[in-house]
DNA sequence: CATGATTTGTAATATTCCTACAAACGGGAT
DNA sequence: ATCCCGTTTGTAGGAATATTACAAATCATG
């Protein structure tokens, strides 16, 4: 299923290398993409400001064959995806707009990041975790209740698995590394000092590092193997991070190959964790 | 924003009603819908092997304006239609699947969450955080990982908030809550016996119990104000909990939301919070 | 400021679509 | 059977829409 980037995004994307009159078609189309779809070429001209022509132009550059068949993908790219790119909220916003504007972040996010997966360091990370004697999950901040997360999923696997917020018995746990331990590192920037002093203080033992953070930070660098999840401009106070959205899923994602990993046979296993919390639950119905 | 149902279900539905060269037109359309959306009215009239203008009378009958406006809602309910089908993976499943079909999930479930978001307990849940005196996040297991998250996101609004995993810790200080005091009960399945009985101790003071969990369950009726999430059967024991992705985004919406309500004078606030960890990290390079 | 490349617009053409109207069809009543 | 009337369908012309070819304008560069 090839879903073909969303239109909006790609447009966006492309927008400085435009000229003038195709910016202005294009500025005209983001600022109403579901109107766009809508009207005829000639409508769309006049409200850009440019002549029919010039839209068609603009059309064929993105890889329409013309103007119905850019309205057409527009429409799907609007259906499938995301509204708009991506929506800051502003204090004008009301209970109708900013909800949405959330969640159209959020989804954006993880169909940025599920077109570009890295699947081969996602592969070396399964590995590492399907063998390894010891897992330990540690992330600061926002990032510690990510690998809390992390905890929750891969005890299934009869890892020894732990997490720690505390700096210190980071630091203690990391120089105690040995030979089949995992430290899996979570971090939004990638720059917080004090967990790259620890990855450090892992790498002068035998024991090995994950990464699951931006790419090309510090702490990236002290990887063995390390996650890159694309860090989006933090430009707003209160804009919330869509990346650890991201980062949750690829953890989801290791979870599942690792239990692919262990075969069918592991499934009873498996059905056995889910038993065990049965009955502190009241039943269905 | 009521997303229209799917207009090939629709034309199915209605195709016993439909006279003879509407029937033609239907099946040609429903055969090869993905082309309907490319071809022109001659090419589909053909096709179906009646005029254009029968083509022209049936899109009218579907409640279009013309047949580009068909063909435009064709589009887009190709678009939303086909992906919203979750896949469950399987063991015949490879790297080249198995990420892709995760981060599927995780999108659709945001997306069915955000054509149906219950903004009417939104807001009221927004109301509730803005004035509470004082804040309490209980979860358990996974939902546990949720609290923190939201413990970390809300304490910047100058509001103490507390997250405890500790079922003993919690039924203690539901007891001893007041008025002002708001519990906010995050729970995947809303079944949880003990996190239910905690509920029920805190009902019995002046404070205010908050529910994110799944609509109907007994947590939800403990709850002055609930918010729903839909939960996703669980048939694959190794399929990861999308309902806390909705959660998390959920729980955002609920911050932006309390942002918003305190007013471009509190930016500043949120600044000096942002600053606060800057020297904690490496600079940006 | 002249020149060539690029961008943009004009106008004519081609395509696609819609409407008015007429023909064909089908079911009752005589 | 056949006439009538409502419904369905097609034909043809015209309106709307989109595309192409070409000319004018703009811009960068020597």
């Amino acid at each position: 299923m090839g879903s073909e980037p969303n239109l909006l995004a790609v447009i966006q994307s492309q927008l400085k290398d435009l000229n003038k009159s195709e910016t202005k078609v294009a500025t005209a189309i983001l600022n109403a993409p579901e109107d766009t779809t809508r009207s005829s070429i000639a409508t769309l001209a006049a409200s850009a400001g440019v002549s029919e022509p010039s839209v068609n132009r603009f059309c064929k550059r993105f890889g329409a064959t013309g103007f119905p068949d850019f309205k057409l993908r527009l429409a799907r790219s609007l259906a499938s995806g995301v509204r708009y790119v991506s929506r800051a909220v502003d204090f004008s916003d009301d209970i109708s707009t900013y909800p949405r504007k959330l969640f159209d972040n959020a989804i954006n996010a993880l169909m940025t990041a599920r077109e570009e997966l890295p699947l081969s360091d996602i592969e070396r990370a399964v590995d590492q975790v399907a063998q390894a004697r010891r897992v330990y999950f540690f992330g600061l901040g926002t990032s510690a209740a990510v690998a809390r997360d992390a905890e929750h999923k891969f005890f299934r696997f009869n890892v020894p698995v732990a997490t720690h917020e505390d700096p210190l018995m980071q630091r203690m746990l990391a120089a105690s590394g040995t030979v089949g331990d995992l430290f899996f590192f979570i971090s939004h920037t990638g720059r917080t000092k004090v967990l790259i002093e620890t990855a450090d203080i892992v790498r002068q033992t035998d024991a090995t590092v994950i990464a699951l953070t931006a790419a090309g930070s510090p702490l990236a660098e002290k990887a063995h193997c390390c996650i890159n999840v694309k860090v989006e401009e933090d430009t707003e106070q209160y804009l919330p991070m869509t990346s650890r959205l991201v980062q949750l899923t690829i953890l989801d994602v290791l979870a599942a190959g690792v239990t692919l990993r262990r075969g069918e046979g592991f499934t009873p296993h498996l059905a056995r964790i889910k038993d065990s919390v049965k009955d502190t639950r009241y039943p269905q119905g």
